[in-house]
DNA sequence: GGTAGTTGTGAAATACTTATGAAAAGGTAC
DNA sequence: GTACCTTTTCATAAGTATTTCACAACTACC
């Protein structure tokens, strides 16, 4: 299971559906969008890790819409564009497009070209950066979570469960989606298990510890205060 | 000044003059070579940072003279291609083509790609021969390693080890990236493999040793003191 | 306020990972 | 082939993490 999720913004629905289902087969999360304004409210939402862009769409066009996601975000883009369309490459790539595609296109060119992308943007940027929630830093790379500068010792999956947490704040997370994402889907632990690590985290943490809240009857979050 | 040298591979010399105008004029040293044989001598007189090779050439094409520089060196390349011939993009990209223009291209097209593909490729490569971390220093080349101003004696894998983790203080490997980088892909050791040259690493290293650190349940990290 | 279901906690049991010394296997130079 | 050095394997000890369990504490709902 590749836990990236890819949104695809085009017009055309079969366009949408080609290049979701080619993506779907391989394991992507793929979401859509009709136009630059559906995307933009939706890359908010779902926090895609690519963008897949027509260029050429009704009320804002792809390097409108790329310009705004680059203004707030480094999340990569791919552009489409129709065989013949007139477009200026360079513009895309100044703007910060990171590669483009010409329609129509094969499977494996869209695969390779998404492949490419997410292991260029993510082993260099999102990866290797540590980002900040509150208090605490996490370094994933490093395997390093500090609280106002002090380092904090943690275990795997005490690291695990907080980096989960703390890379969708407010997001509520069910045990088993902890499980899922830290231990693996084929884990064959109980939801117990959780319960135990969240103690020694909050413990660890000491007053930063109250950011992970208990949501009752779901699971657990992190808010930031 | 920019330190690249680029090696343009095409049989029609148009193309090659057009194309080393522009990237001359923007400070790359471009050497030139007529088909795919001619290339590969050049390679490894010039040591080129970045190959640009047309895809249709006589004697050996564009694809074959990839594979053949991909199998002993890592240098980059850029696949040329005429409007309208047929040729496999994702068989290029497959072979390792890191990027392909269509001609006729504009050469801020140009530009933009060869800059991306440098970027890319040179970012995380090894551009120093010698450097330092807390009181040691590392030369690759002489393949040296010195204490404090004292060479200290690594056997080959010792100092691969420590090489690879003094070029990304903080940052955690595991055992498999470790026999992946400095075994190289095919090895058939086992993790314990690495403890053991990690203990002769620390006893060696004396003091300095304690920089290695364990990062229980993933690998091992070199921390700056 | 009672009750069913859910979560928190400490301690114990279990599972797993790493360090180490010694020995075997593999290479290389002479 | 021998001597010497490097690399790998192995067994065991020491150390740490993870899971389980039992019960207490809490929450939601009637």
């Amino acid at each position: 299971m590749k836990p990236y999720t890819i949104l695809i913004i085009d017009d055309e629905p079969q366009m949408r559906n080609l290049v979701r289902t080619f993506l779907a087969k391989d394991g992507y999360i793929v979401e859509e969008a009709t136009d630059g304004m559906d995307a933009l409210a939706k890359v908010y939402k779902l926090q895609p890790h690519l963008c897949i862009v027509d260029v050429m769409m009704p009320y804002m066009n792809g390097f409108e819409f790329a310009k705004e996601l680059k203004r707030t975000t480094n999340i990569p883009i791919i552009f489409l564009s129709a065989r013949g369309e007139e477009w200026d490459k360079v513009e895309g790539l100044k703007i910060g497009g990171d590669d483009y595609m010409v329609k129509p296109f094969m499977p494996g060119e869209l695969i390779a070209r998404v492949e490419s992308v997410l292991r260029r943007s993510y082993q260099h940027r999102y990866l290797s950066q540590s980002f900040t929630v509150g208090p605490l830093v996490i370094d994933h790379l490093a395997h390093k979570v500090t609280l106002d500068n002090n380092t904090v010792s943690l275990t795997v999956k005490e690291f695990g469960i907080l980096e989960t947490l703390a890379r969708k704040p407010g997001r509520v997370y069910t045990r088993e989606q902890i499980l899922n994402l830290v231990w693996g889907d084929d884990h064959k632990s109980t939801d117990r298990t959780i319960d135990t690590h969240i103690k020694t985290l909050r413990l660890k943490l000491g007053e930063a510890g109250s950011m992970i809240e208990t949501v009752w009857g779901i699971g657990y979050k992190l808010e930031v205060k």
